[in-house]
DNA sequence: TTGTACGCGTTATCAG
DNA sequence: CTGATAACGCGTACAA
């Protein structure tokens, strides 16, 4: 390992103080144009880069975002992820990213293993057996900004970007019920996260302000097999559902193909809305009527307040949540 | 801010020396256990953690890797990250991510930022249009290791993981072939990228093999619009194609959906085998027969292998190219 | 088994 | 506009 030229080899080339090839490095305005020129040139000529470990140690701060996030192999996340990284990166910091399995334990190591990396900020989407935010608690202390998105949970030390999923819910039930549905079914995920708990919730609200029982209900791990198994269920019912709100693509693909299989006609007997606008839900056939909601914006938007509040504005209590639109994308899955 | 607790603090507290106190921290043999005992109860009692700054400018090392994937948002690249995170998560390695958005442009200034913040190994895809490996020179001088997977390019400094992919075609067209298809197409990818110019090849050297043609091969971007362009080029054929092999199953998925309205049957009068065994491959009727291949073990052994060798073994010459297997699943897509 | 003392490369403060 | 100097917190020869 050939050694690091530092600012202090510069510095005895050019016959100027170790300070000064600091600051001109830097672009600080009390340097002549001239030793600027200087000094860069000198930098580049001899390979220097800066080192950023003593920069940071002496700065107190490492210019790195941590991301927390349930499963790096999701369709959603991975969007959301490429929204971050563009903006994290536009500004100049770093991303280090983590995945929790949807273990509270091991999102928990995550965390620590994130303080102990002294980032500047996190952001975290919540694994689904997450109950409290305790352990954050370190964070929260030493005032270092945390944002949640997408599953959150409410907490005054942290802001929250999220859909308004009750709405979400809501909307899609009273699609179903446009579409002259009286006999209503839900798919939905685990109940401690506000993101499937809120759909079920403006879900039932739908039913009850139509009149419709919402009785029919499963809650499970939105997967490949939970599709299927929602569909196995369906067929055994005496009275089978005409309406289908399945709170995610890839889970309502698969039950779709089910359905077909078990011979049901879609969306004749059973009309289905999804949620995500997931690649899936183009394909499937027929296509899927779904809630888009921007992952890359979200995001975007995340890292972006995350930024703007590390650099400078003082605890933006004002907005503790970010509530971005939703949409239903109707496609021929609800609608003949 | 409150101050951060040094060792110098819990040396103060224990009338120890600061040495003792890093020592034991790191659980060094030559500290008695009663001595370190008595120090990380009180470190932990003083709510101590160590300064990574100060570490790594001492160590002159990290524990972080650094990753470049062409796009964060591809189900396949979130496979191969979920792999790498757990394995450098077990390792006690961070990992830093950032995309190239195909653009070699974006991932020179990505490997530069990754090169400052002197990360200890480095894991890339490669962008669509790089044509070498030179802007990783800074990287080779210094031996810090660069493993490259799946999109590679041949390097003495580099380690590459990747499938057969001239196997794969050749897989796939013989499997085309064994259909009793006579008239084969492919739709491929950028030619500067082994994956797709070897996949094209490898299906080339099958079809010759075999006495047919290869004239038809469409080259894109493997979009959702390159494969609805691909099956409008394949209606207006005067003698269309009965065999189809697409280097990506989401643009094969689009293709079958086209081709269907179009009144093509599948597989019936069209045969296709796409690439990947991404979700949409289950989901698209008729289900989409493909090669499958590792995502999240390829992942995995990057990881592992970037681990090992900055854990000792000198530059292991041996072993330059791993090459993992593939599988072709057979589904309904190219079967009756 | 423990302590002393120095350097890792920057940047901030203060002085000129 | 530039320079001298003092931290930042840790790890490690070397000494005891």
């Amino acid at each position: 390992m050939e050694k690091e030229v530092t600012i202090y080899d510069i510095a005895r080339l050019l016959k100027l103080s170790p300070a000064t090839v600091s600051r001109a490095l830097k672009d600080h305005p009390a340097i002549s144009a001239g030793t600027k020129r200087l000094i860069t040139a000198a930098a580049e000529e001899m390979g220097y880069r800066s080192n950023t470990f003593a920069s940071n140690l002496r700065r107190q701060r490492s210019n790195t975002i941590g991301v927390i996030v349930p499963r790096l192999d999701s369709a959603f996340m991975s969007t959301v992820l490429a929204g971050m990284e563009k903006i994290v990166n536009e500004g100049n910091y770093n991303l280090i990213i983590s995945q929790s399995l949807e273990s509270v334990r091991k999102e928990k190591a995550n965390v620590k293993t994130m303080f102990d990396s002294r980032i500047d900020g996190l952001l975290v989407s919540l694994s689904s057996d997450t109950d409290d935010l305790s352990h954050f608690q370190p964070f929260f202390q030493k005032e270092i900004p945390v944002i949640l998105f997408d599953r959150v949970l409410p907490h005054p030390n942290c802001t929250s970007i999220v859909i308004d999923n009750v709405r979400a819910g809501y909307d899609a039930a009273v699609h179903l019920v446009r579409q002259g549905r009286k006999r209503m079914m839900h798919v939905s995920g685990s109940q401690k996260r506000n993101v499937y708990e809120e759909r079920l919730r403006g879900f039932r609200q739908a039913l009850a302000e139509h009149g419709l029982a919402d009785d029919l209900v499963l809650v499970g791990n939105l997967t490949r097999q939970d599709g299927l198994d929602a569909a196995r269920y369906i067929r055994q019912l005496p009275q089978p559902p005409d309406g289908l709100f399945v709170a995610s693509d890839f889970c309502a693909a698969s039950c779709i193909g089910a359905l077909k299989e078990a011979g049901f006609a879609i969306p004749n007997d059973i009309a289905v809305v999804g949620f995500n606008d997931d690649p899936v839900a183009q394909v499937v056939e027929p296509r899927l009527t779904t809630i888009r909601y921007p992952g890359q914006e979200m995001g975007e938007i995340a890292a972006q307040s995350l930024i703007s509040h590390l650099s400078g504005q003082p605890p933006v209590t004002a907005a503790n949540t970010i509530v971005l639109n939703h949409e239903l994308i109707v496609r021929g899955s609800s609608t003949p």
